[in-house]
DNA sequence: TAAATAACCAAGCAAGCGCTAGTGTGAATG
DNA sequence: CATTCACACTAGCGCTTGCTTGGTTATTTA
């Protein structure tokens, strides 16, 4: 039994069980879906996995990892520009929400099934990312370039984006980048 | 078996199934739970709803007719000023969502659990709902008060807005008006 | 006063749940 | 060549699930 191991195979099942846990949730994906959709039978799950719990906790920890990484590769390959760096991690939050679909919608919406420890360690990671966009609102409500209360600001921009995944479809006209550009275009005074 | 009538009792057990709801999941609350909830035996639920989906679309139901009673009772008091129409929108959509918070997240983030008919029923009450947003933000548009694509800028808006429910504190400083006035002074451009 | 109705309960069924125990197998390691 | 290890299997345990059945009681209606 692999307790926190990152092996090829871990991984691909960690994929395979984020997208059931967004066609059916969580609660009403059972490890026997699971294991069908990976090609084995329900008992050998438990190789990989020590229990269901630690299947969600891969698939929030793989994307919320993601999410960081990209959002602080996006932040030092611009300047520091308020408007750049506030369009960068607008277009860097779209990016990864859309190329782990998957993994940020269970983050998004099966958090509360963690159980207390696995939450207690994901939420550091969570919280470092929103430290990075707190950051980036502060310098431009400075600058001038947005108007309102950091705290606010940072909650209303991350729920504009975050609900994107309720209605943006991939395969439309639009670009996240698009997305992006649109929404910073809305809330910037000029 | 009352399918579909609006009893005071089943309106009291359909508030009651909605706070469980939100403190446990659709899925995770059973219907032990809920009769213990309403001081009966799991059995005698069967006698107010045919199954465990009407309650859901139910508390559903409940949410949504009340979302839109409000928004339409808002926009009527109010002049045909652009600005004015937008405040009120925002306004009555903050006030619904915490007024009857519990069937409004139910609403929000167990929809997925209706089954077909229900869905397609309720969806109805939604888009008329939704309607009255693209209306109001339309104006907006027109009256030069904000930027943007009509589609995304209500994406952007509902979203803002319904993300609230995942960190507003009732009990903290700001009002429910706070935020809708934040809100729109944040995204109009002047 | 008889009949109908609403509201409830005790008991339990069939299905499905997460998870465990014990075993087999082929490849890598000593 | 013997041992270990990763990975998979079969079988099923103990429990919970949504829901049904058959019946009781209190209140209203004819």
């Amino acid at each position: 039994m692999n307790v926190m191991n990152a092996s090829p195979r871990r991984k691909e099942l960690t994929r395979l069980a984020a997208q059931l846990f967004v066609q059916e949730g969580f609660d009403r994906t059972t490890v026997r879906m699971l294991a069908q959709e990976m090609g084995i039978k329900s008992g050998s799950l438990f190789h990989h996995f020590k229990d269901k719990q630690e299947i969600l906790a891969a698939v929030i920890e793989e994307g919320t990892q993601n999410a960081l990484n990209i959002a602080r590769a996006a932040l030092s390959e611009c300047d520091a520009n308020p408007e750049a760096r506030l369009h960068a991690m607008a277009r860097a939050h779209l990016e990864t929400l859309f190329a782990d679909r998957n993994a940020h919608v269970v983050a998004l919406f099966e958090w509360r099934r963690l159980d207390p420890a696995a939450s207690a360690h994901l939420s550091h990671l969570r919280d470092a990312y929103e430290a990075l966009w707190v950051d980036v609102i502060d310098d431009a409500l400075n600058a001038g370039l947005v108007r309102g209360d950091c705290f606010l600001v940072s909650r209303f921009i991350l729920g504009a984006l975050n609900w994107t995944v309720r209605w943006y479809d991939p395969n439309g006209p639009r670009t996240p980048d698009d997305l992006a550009d649109e929404l910073v275009a809305m809330i910037t005074a000029r």
